[in-house]
This record gives C-alpha cells, structure tokens and sequence, in this order.
DNA sequence: AACTATTTATAAGA
DNA sequence: TTCTTATAAATAGTT
C-alpha cells in the first residue's frame, strides 16, 4: 500500500520482512484496537513472528478471550472430552517435531532426494527456488571473488610502492656512503628491476600487517 | 478514514455500528492474513461483536496458537528457579527449537537468502549443493515428462487399435447387412480415417480407465 | 451492496 | 531503527 503495489507472498529478504513485520504488526494492533472501540467488541489478537516471539493484543485480557473462545469452540463441538489425545498432538514439542519433520522435507528436496511423490507442478517450482538460490550464491560469490582481487591488486600496489621507496633508500646509502655493490645482498637488489620482480616480492615477502588475510587470498587458487 | 474523520469511541447508533463491525472485521481478518503469509508469522485473531457472536481467524489452527500462547505465557511469567531455567535450555522443546533455526538457516541459505556472513568455501559448497539438487530434479521431470509421454502414446496406440476395430465392425455391419451410408453417423465414421482423426479421438472421446490420469496427462501443455 | 472522497497504512528509500 | 513520502488500501458517509 505503498510507494508500490506487492504480492501477498511470503517476503524473501529476511531483512526486509522484518521491518514489514514490525510495522504491519503495528497496524494490525491499533485496528484491532479500534474496531474493540468503536463496535464495543471483544478482541484477542496473539502473533508470533517466524523467529517465535509473541505479541499479542486484547482490549480485555487474553485470558478472559481464550477462555470464551473455549466455551464457544466446545458448545459447537461435542460435550465430551477430547482435550487428552489434542492435548498431545497439539503439545509445543509435537508442532516442533512436526515442522522439523517438514522443514527436513524440504531440504531434501532441495538437495534433490526425495522427490518421488512430487507432481510435475512441484518439480517445477522446485526447480525454480534452486535456480533462483543458484543464481543468488553464485552473485555473492561474485562480489567476494571481486572483493578477494581488489585487494589483491591493493596489496601489491602497496608492495611495489613500498618496494621502490626500499630501493631508493638502497640507492641513497650505496652511493653517499660506502661503494655501491660491495654487498652481495644490494647488488641482487638492484638487479631486481624488473616489473615480474614484484610477484617474486609478493610471494616471498609479506609484511606483517598483511598476514592475517593472505590465508583467505591463497584460496583463490581453487577451481571456481 | 473516509468521508470524514472519525473519532475513535464507540458508536452511538447500533445500525452503524453493526455496519462499520462487519467492514472492518473484514479489513482485520485480510491484514491479519497478509501478516501472516508476507512475514511468515503465526496469527491468530478472535473477535466478539456486542451481540457475543464469535468471529476467528488462524492461519494455521486457532487450537495450536492458543496452545503455544498458554506455553509461552507460563515460559515468560516465572523467571524464577534456575532449574527450570536450565530445565529450559536443555529441555527437549529447546532442543527442538535450536534445530528448527539451524534447519531453517540451512533453508534460507539454500534459496539464496542469508549470505552475508559465508566464506568462499561455504559458498563455493552451497553452489555445489544447489547445482546438484538441481540436476537431480531437473533428471526426476525429464523422467516424469517421458512417463507421461509414453502414457500418452500407450493411450493413444489403444485407442488407434480399438479405432480399428470399431471401423472393421461397421465395415462388417454395412456390408453383410443393411445398405452402406445409410446413416450419417457410419459415414461420418468412415470419413474419420486419416491419421490426425485419431488425435482428435484421444481428445473428445476417453474411454473411463483413462480418466484417471487424463489430468496430469493435461499439465504436459505447460511451459516447461 | 455500491460508490467515492478522504483518511490511513505502508513500501521503499534515506 | 526511525523518518519521509509517494502510493496503495481502507473506509465513513451517502445512495
């Protein structure tokens, strides 16, 4: 009712239907509120949001509604007691059992076990949700692969920054002091001009300050 | 909200205030519904009107909201007794619970949801995951697709044969019997004897021990 | 029930 | 999370 019409369908981003969550559930309670108001009724309003935490609304008392309620569902039902065997397959664990049971399902679908029962119909939307799950992981592992070359190329930016700063240090020290290539070392130095020196420098030397995230860099070597 | 704003107190008049319950129940029950699909959510909602008559809705089972009401109003009330607390964490329901947010974490990530926090490696998994489930679904509707294929031609082979046969009975009737073409409908027949007729039989004419899977047969027609 | 002028709710963006 | 704002949706009063 917005900026743009939605679907009513469950909102893929988590994010975003926690916020949605938040403010319809608003809307919801100031409603019911104003329709107990209004119309004189008696309003029970109980949410839990998918991560299971409660709200609830009732312009008298939960209690007093579910209690009503009760009596309601009872006089149109049967006198007798069903309440033992419901009270089972109803119980907190029971509903936990049955959505894990559920939740399970779907995940083997997912990963393709399971699927004798299905119809063509579920066959397709289940390969919908794959590919739309494809498509999103291959997307992140996109930005990171990105994310992983860019700083790479930062890194080795630095290192030959700070690789030709050392050089002409080397020179300055090798020409105002002593002779120039009395030192083995400051001859190989010099000699390491050339632009796929860096690489050399680049595996070989590795500042400190750049340690802890050059074990995430090697992975880069992997088959993508 | 309309016409002209209006306060919210109880309305003097009965008639429009039976009117406006009867709008705005319905306008509570459509967001309490659109709460619950959009976010995923648990919503139960029961109203009286003035006049005691219950209205109630429940996206899954108003039984099952109130049931896990009732325990999270026992869970919230007593804070007390570190036993229980600690009952709590490793009770059975807890345990429950923990699973069904991992599973459903596993779910999240396996529909592209929930990536912030993956590695490479965990992304370059799920890929594999998601690439496999796929591939095995897409084998189960290729499979399923040939099945109703050849169903289809089974069928239509049958059909073609008892085609046949019917055609030789005529023939024999026409000709051992009373003069040919006399009636339309045996003309008719004869007509019907190119190769695409026979398409059209399987169409308009199914015998009875097909019907029961002529309605999937049909769901071949959709965009695969 | 249907019709609308208005109010209200809210989706997206900041 | 909260605020803003353009737009969708709900609805009060009327017919």
């Amino acid at each position: 009712m917005a900026r743009e019409k939605i679907k009513i369908r469950k909102i893929d981003n988590a994010t975003a239907r926690q916020v949605t969550f938040s403010k319809r559930r608003r809307g919801l309670f100031k409603k019911a509120e104003e329709l107990a108001i209004l119309c004189d009724a008696d309003v029970g309003l109980v949410i839990f949001s998918s991560t299971g935490k409660l709200f609830e609304y009732a312009n008298t008392s939960m209690k007093e509604i579910i209690e009503r309620h009760s009596n309601h569902s009872k006089v149109q039902r049967k006198p007798e007691e069903p309440s033992l065997e419901l009270h089972l397959e109803n119980s907190d664990c029971a509903r936990l059992n049955r959505q894990i049971l559920e939740t399970n399902q779907k995940l083997s679908q997912l990963r393709g076990e399971e699927l004798k029962g299905l119809t063509l119909e579920e066959l397709q939307m289940l390969e919908k949700t794959l590919e739309t799950g494809l498509s999103r992981v291959l997307q992140k592992k996109g930005g990171q692969i990105m994310d992983e070359i860019n700083g790479l190329q930062n890194k080795g930016m630095q290192l030959m920054e700070e690789n030709a700063r050392l050089r002409r240090q080397l020179l300055e020290i090798s020409t105002g002091g002593n002779q120039a290539a009395t030192d083995p070392e400051s001859i190989l130095y010099e000699e390491g001009h050339s632009s796929d020196s860096i690489t050399n420098c680049v595996n070989s030397i590795t500042p400190p300050e750049y340690e802890d995230s050059s074990d995430t860099s090697l992975k880069l070597g992997l088959p993508f």
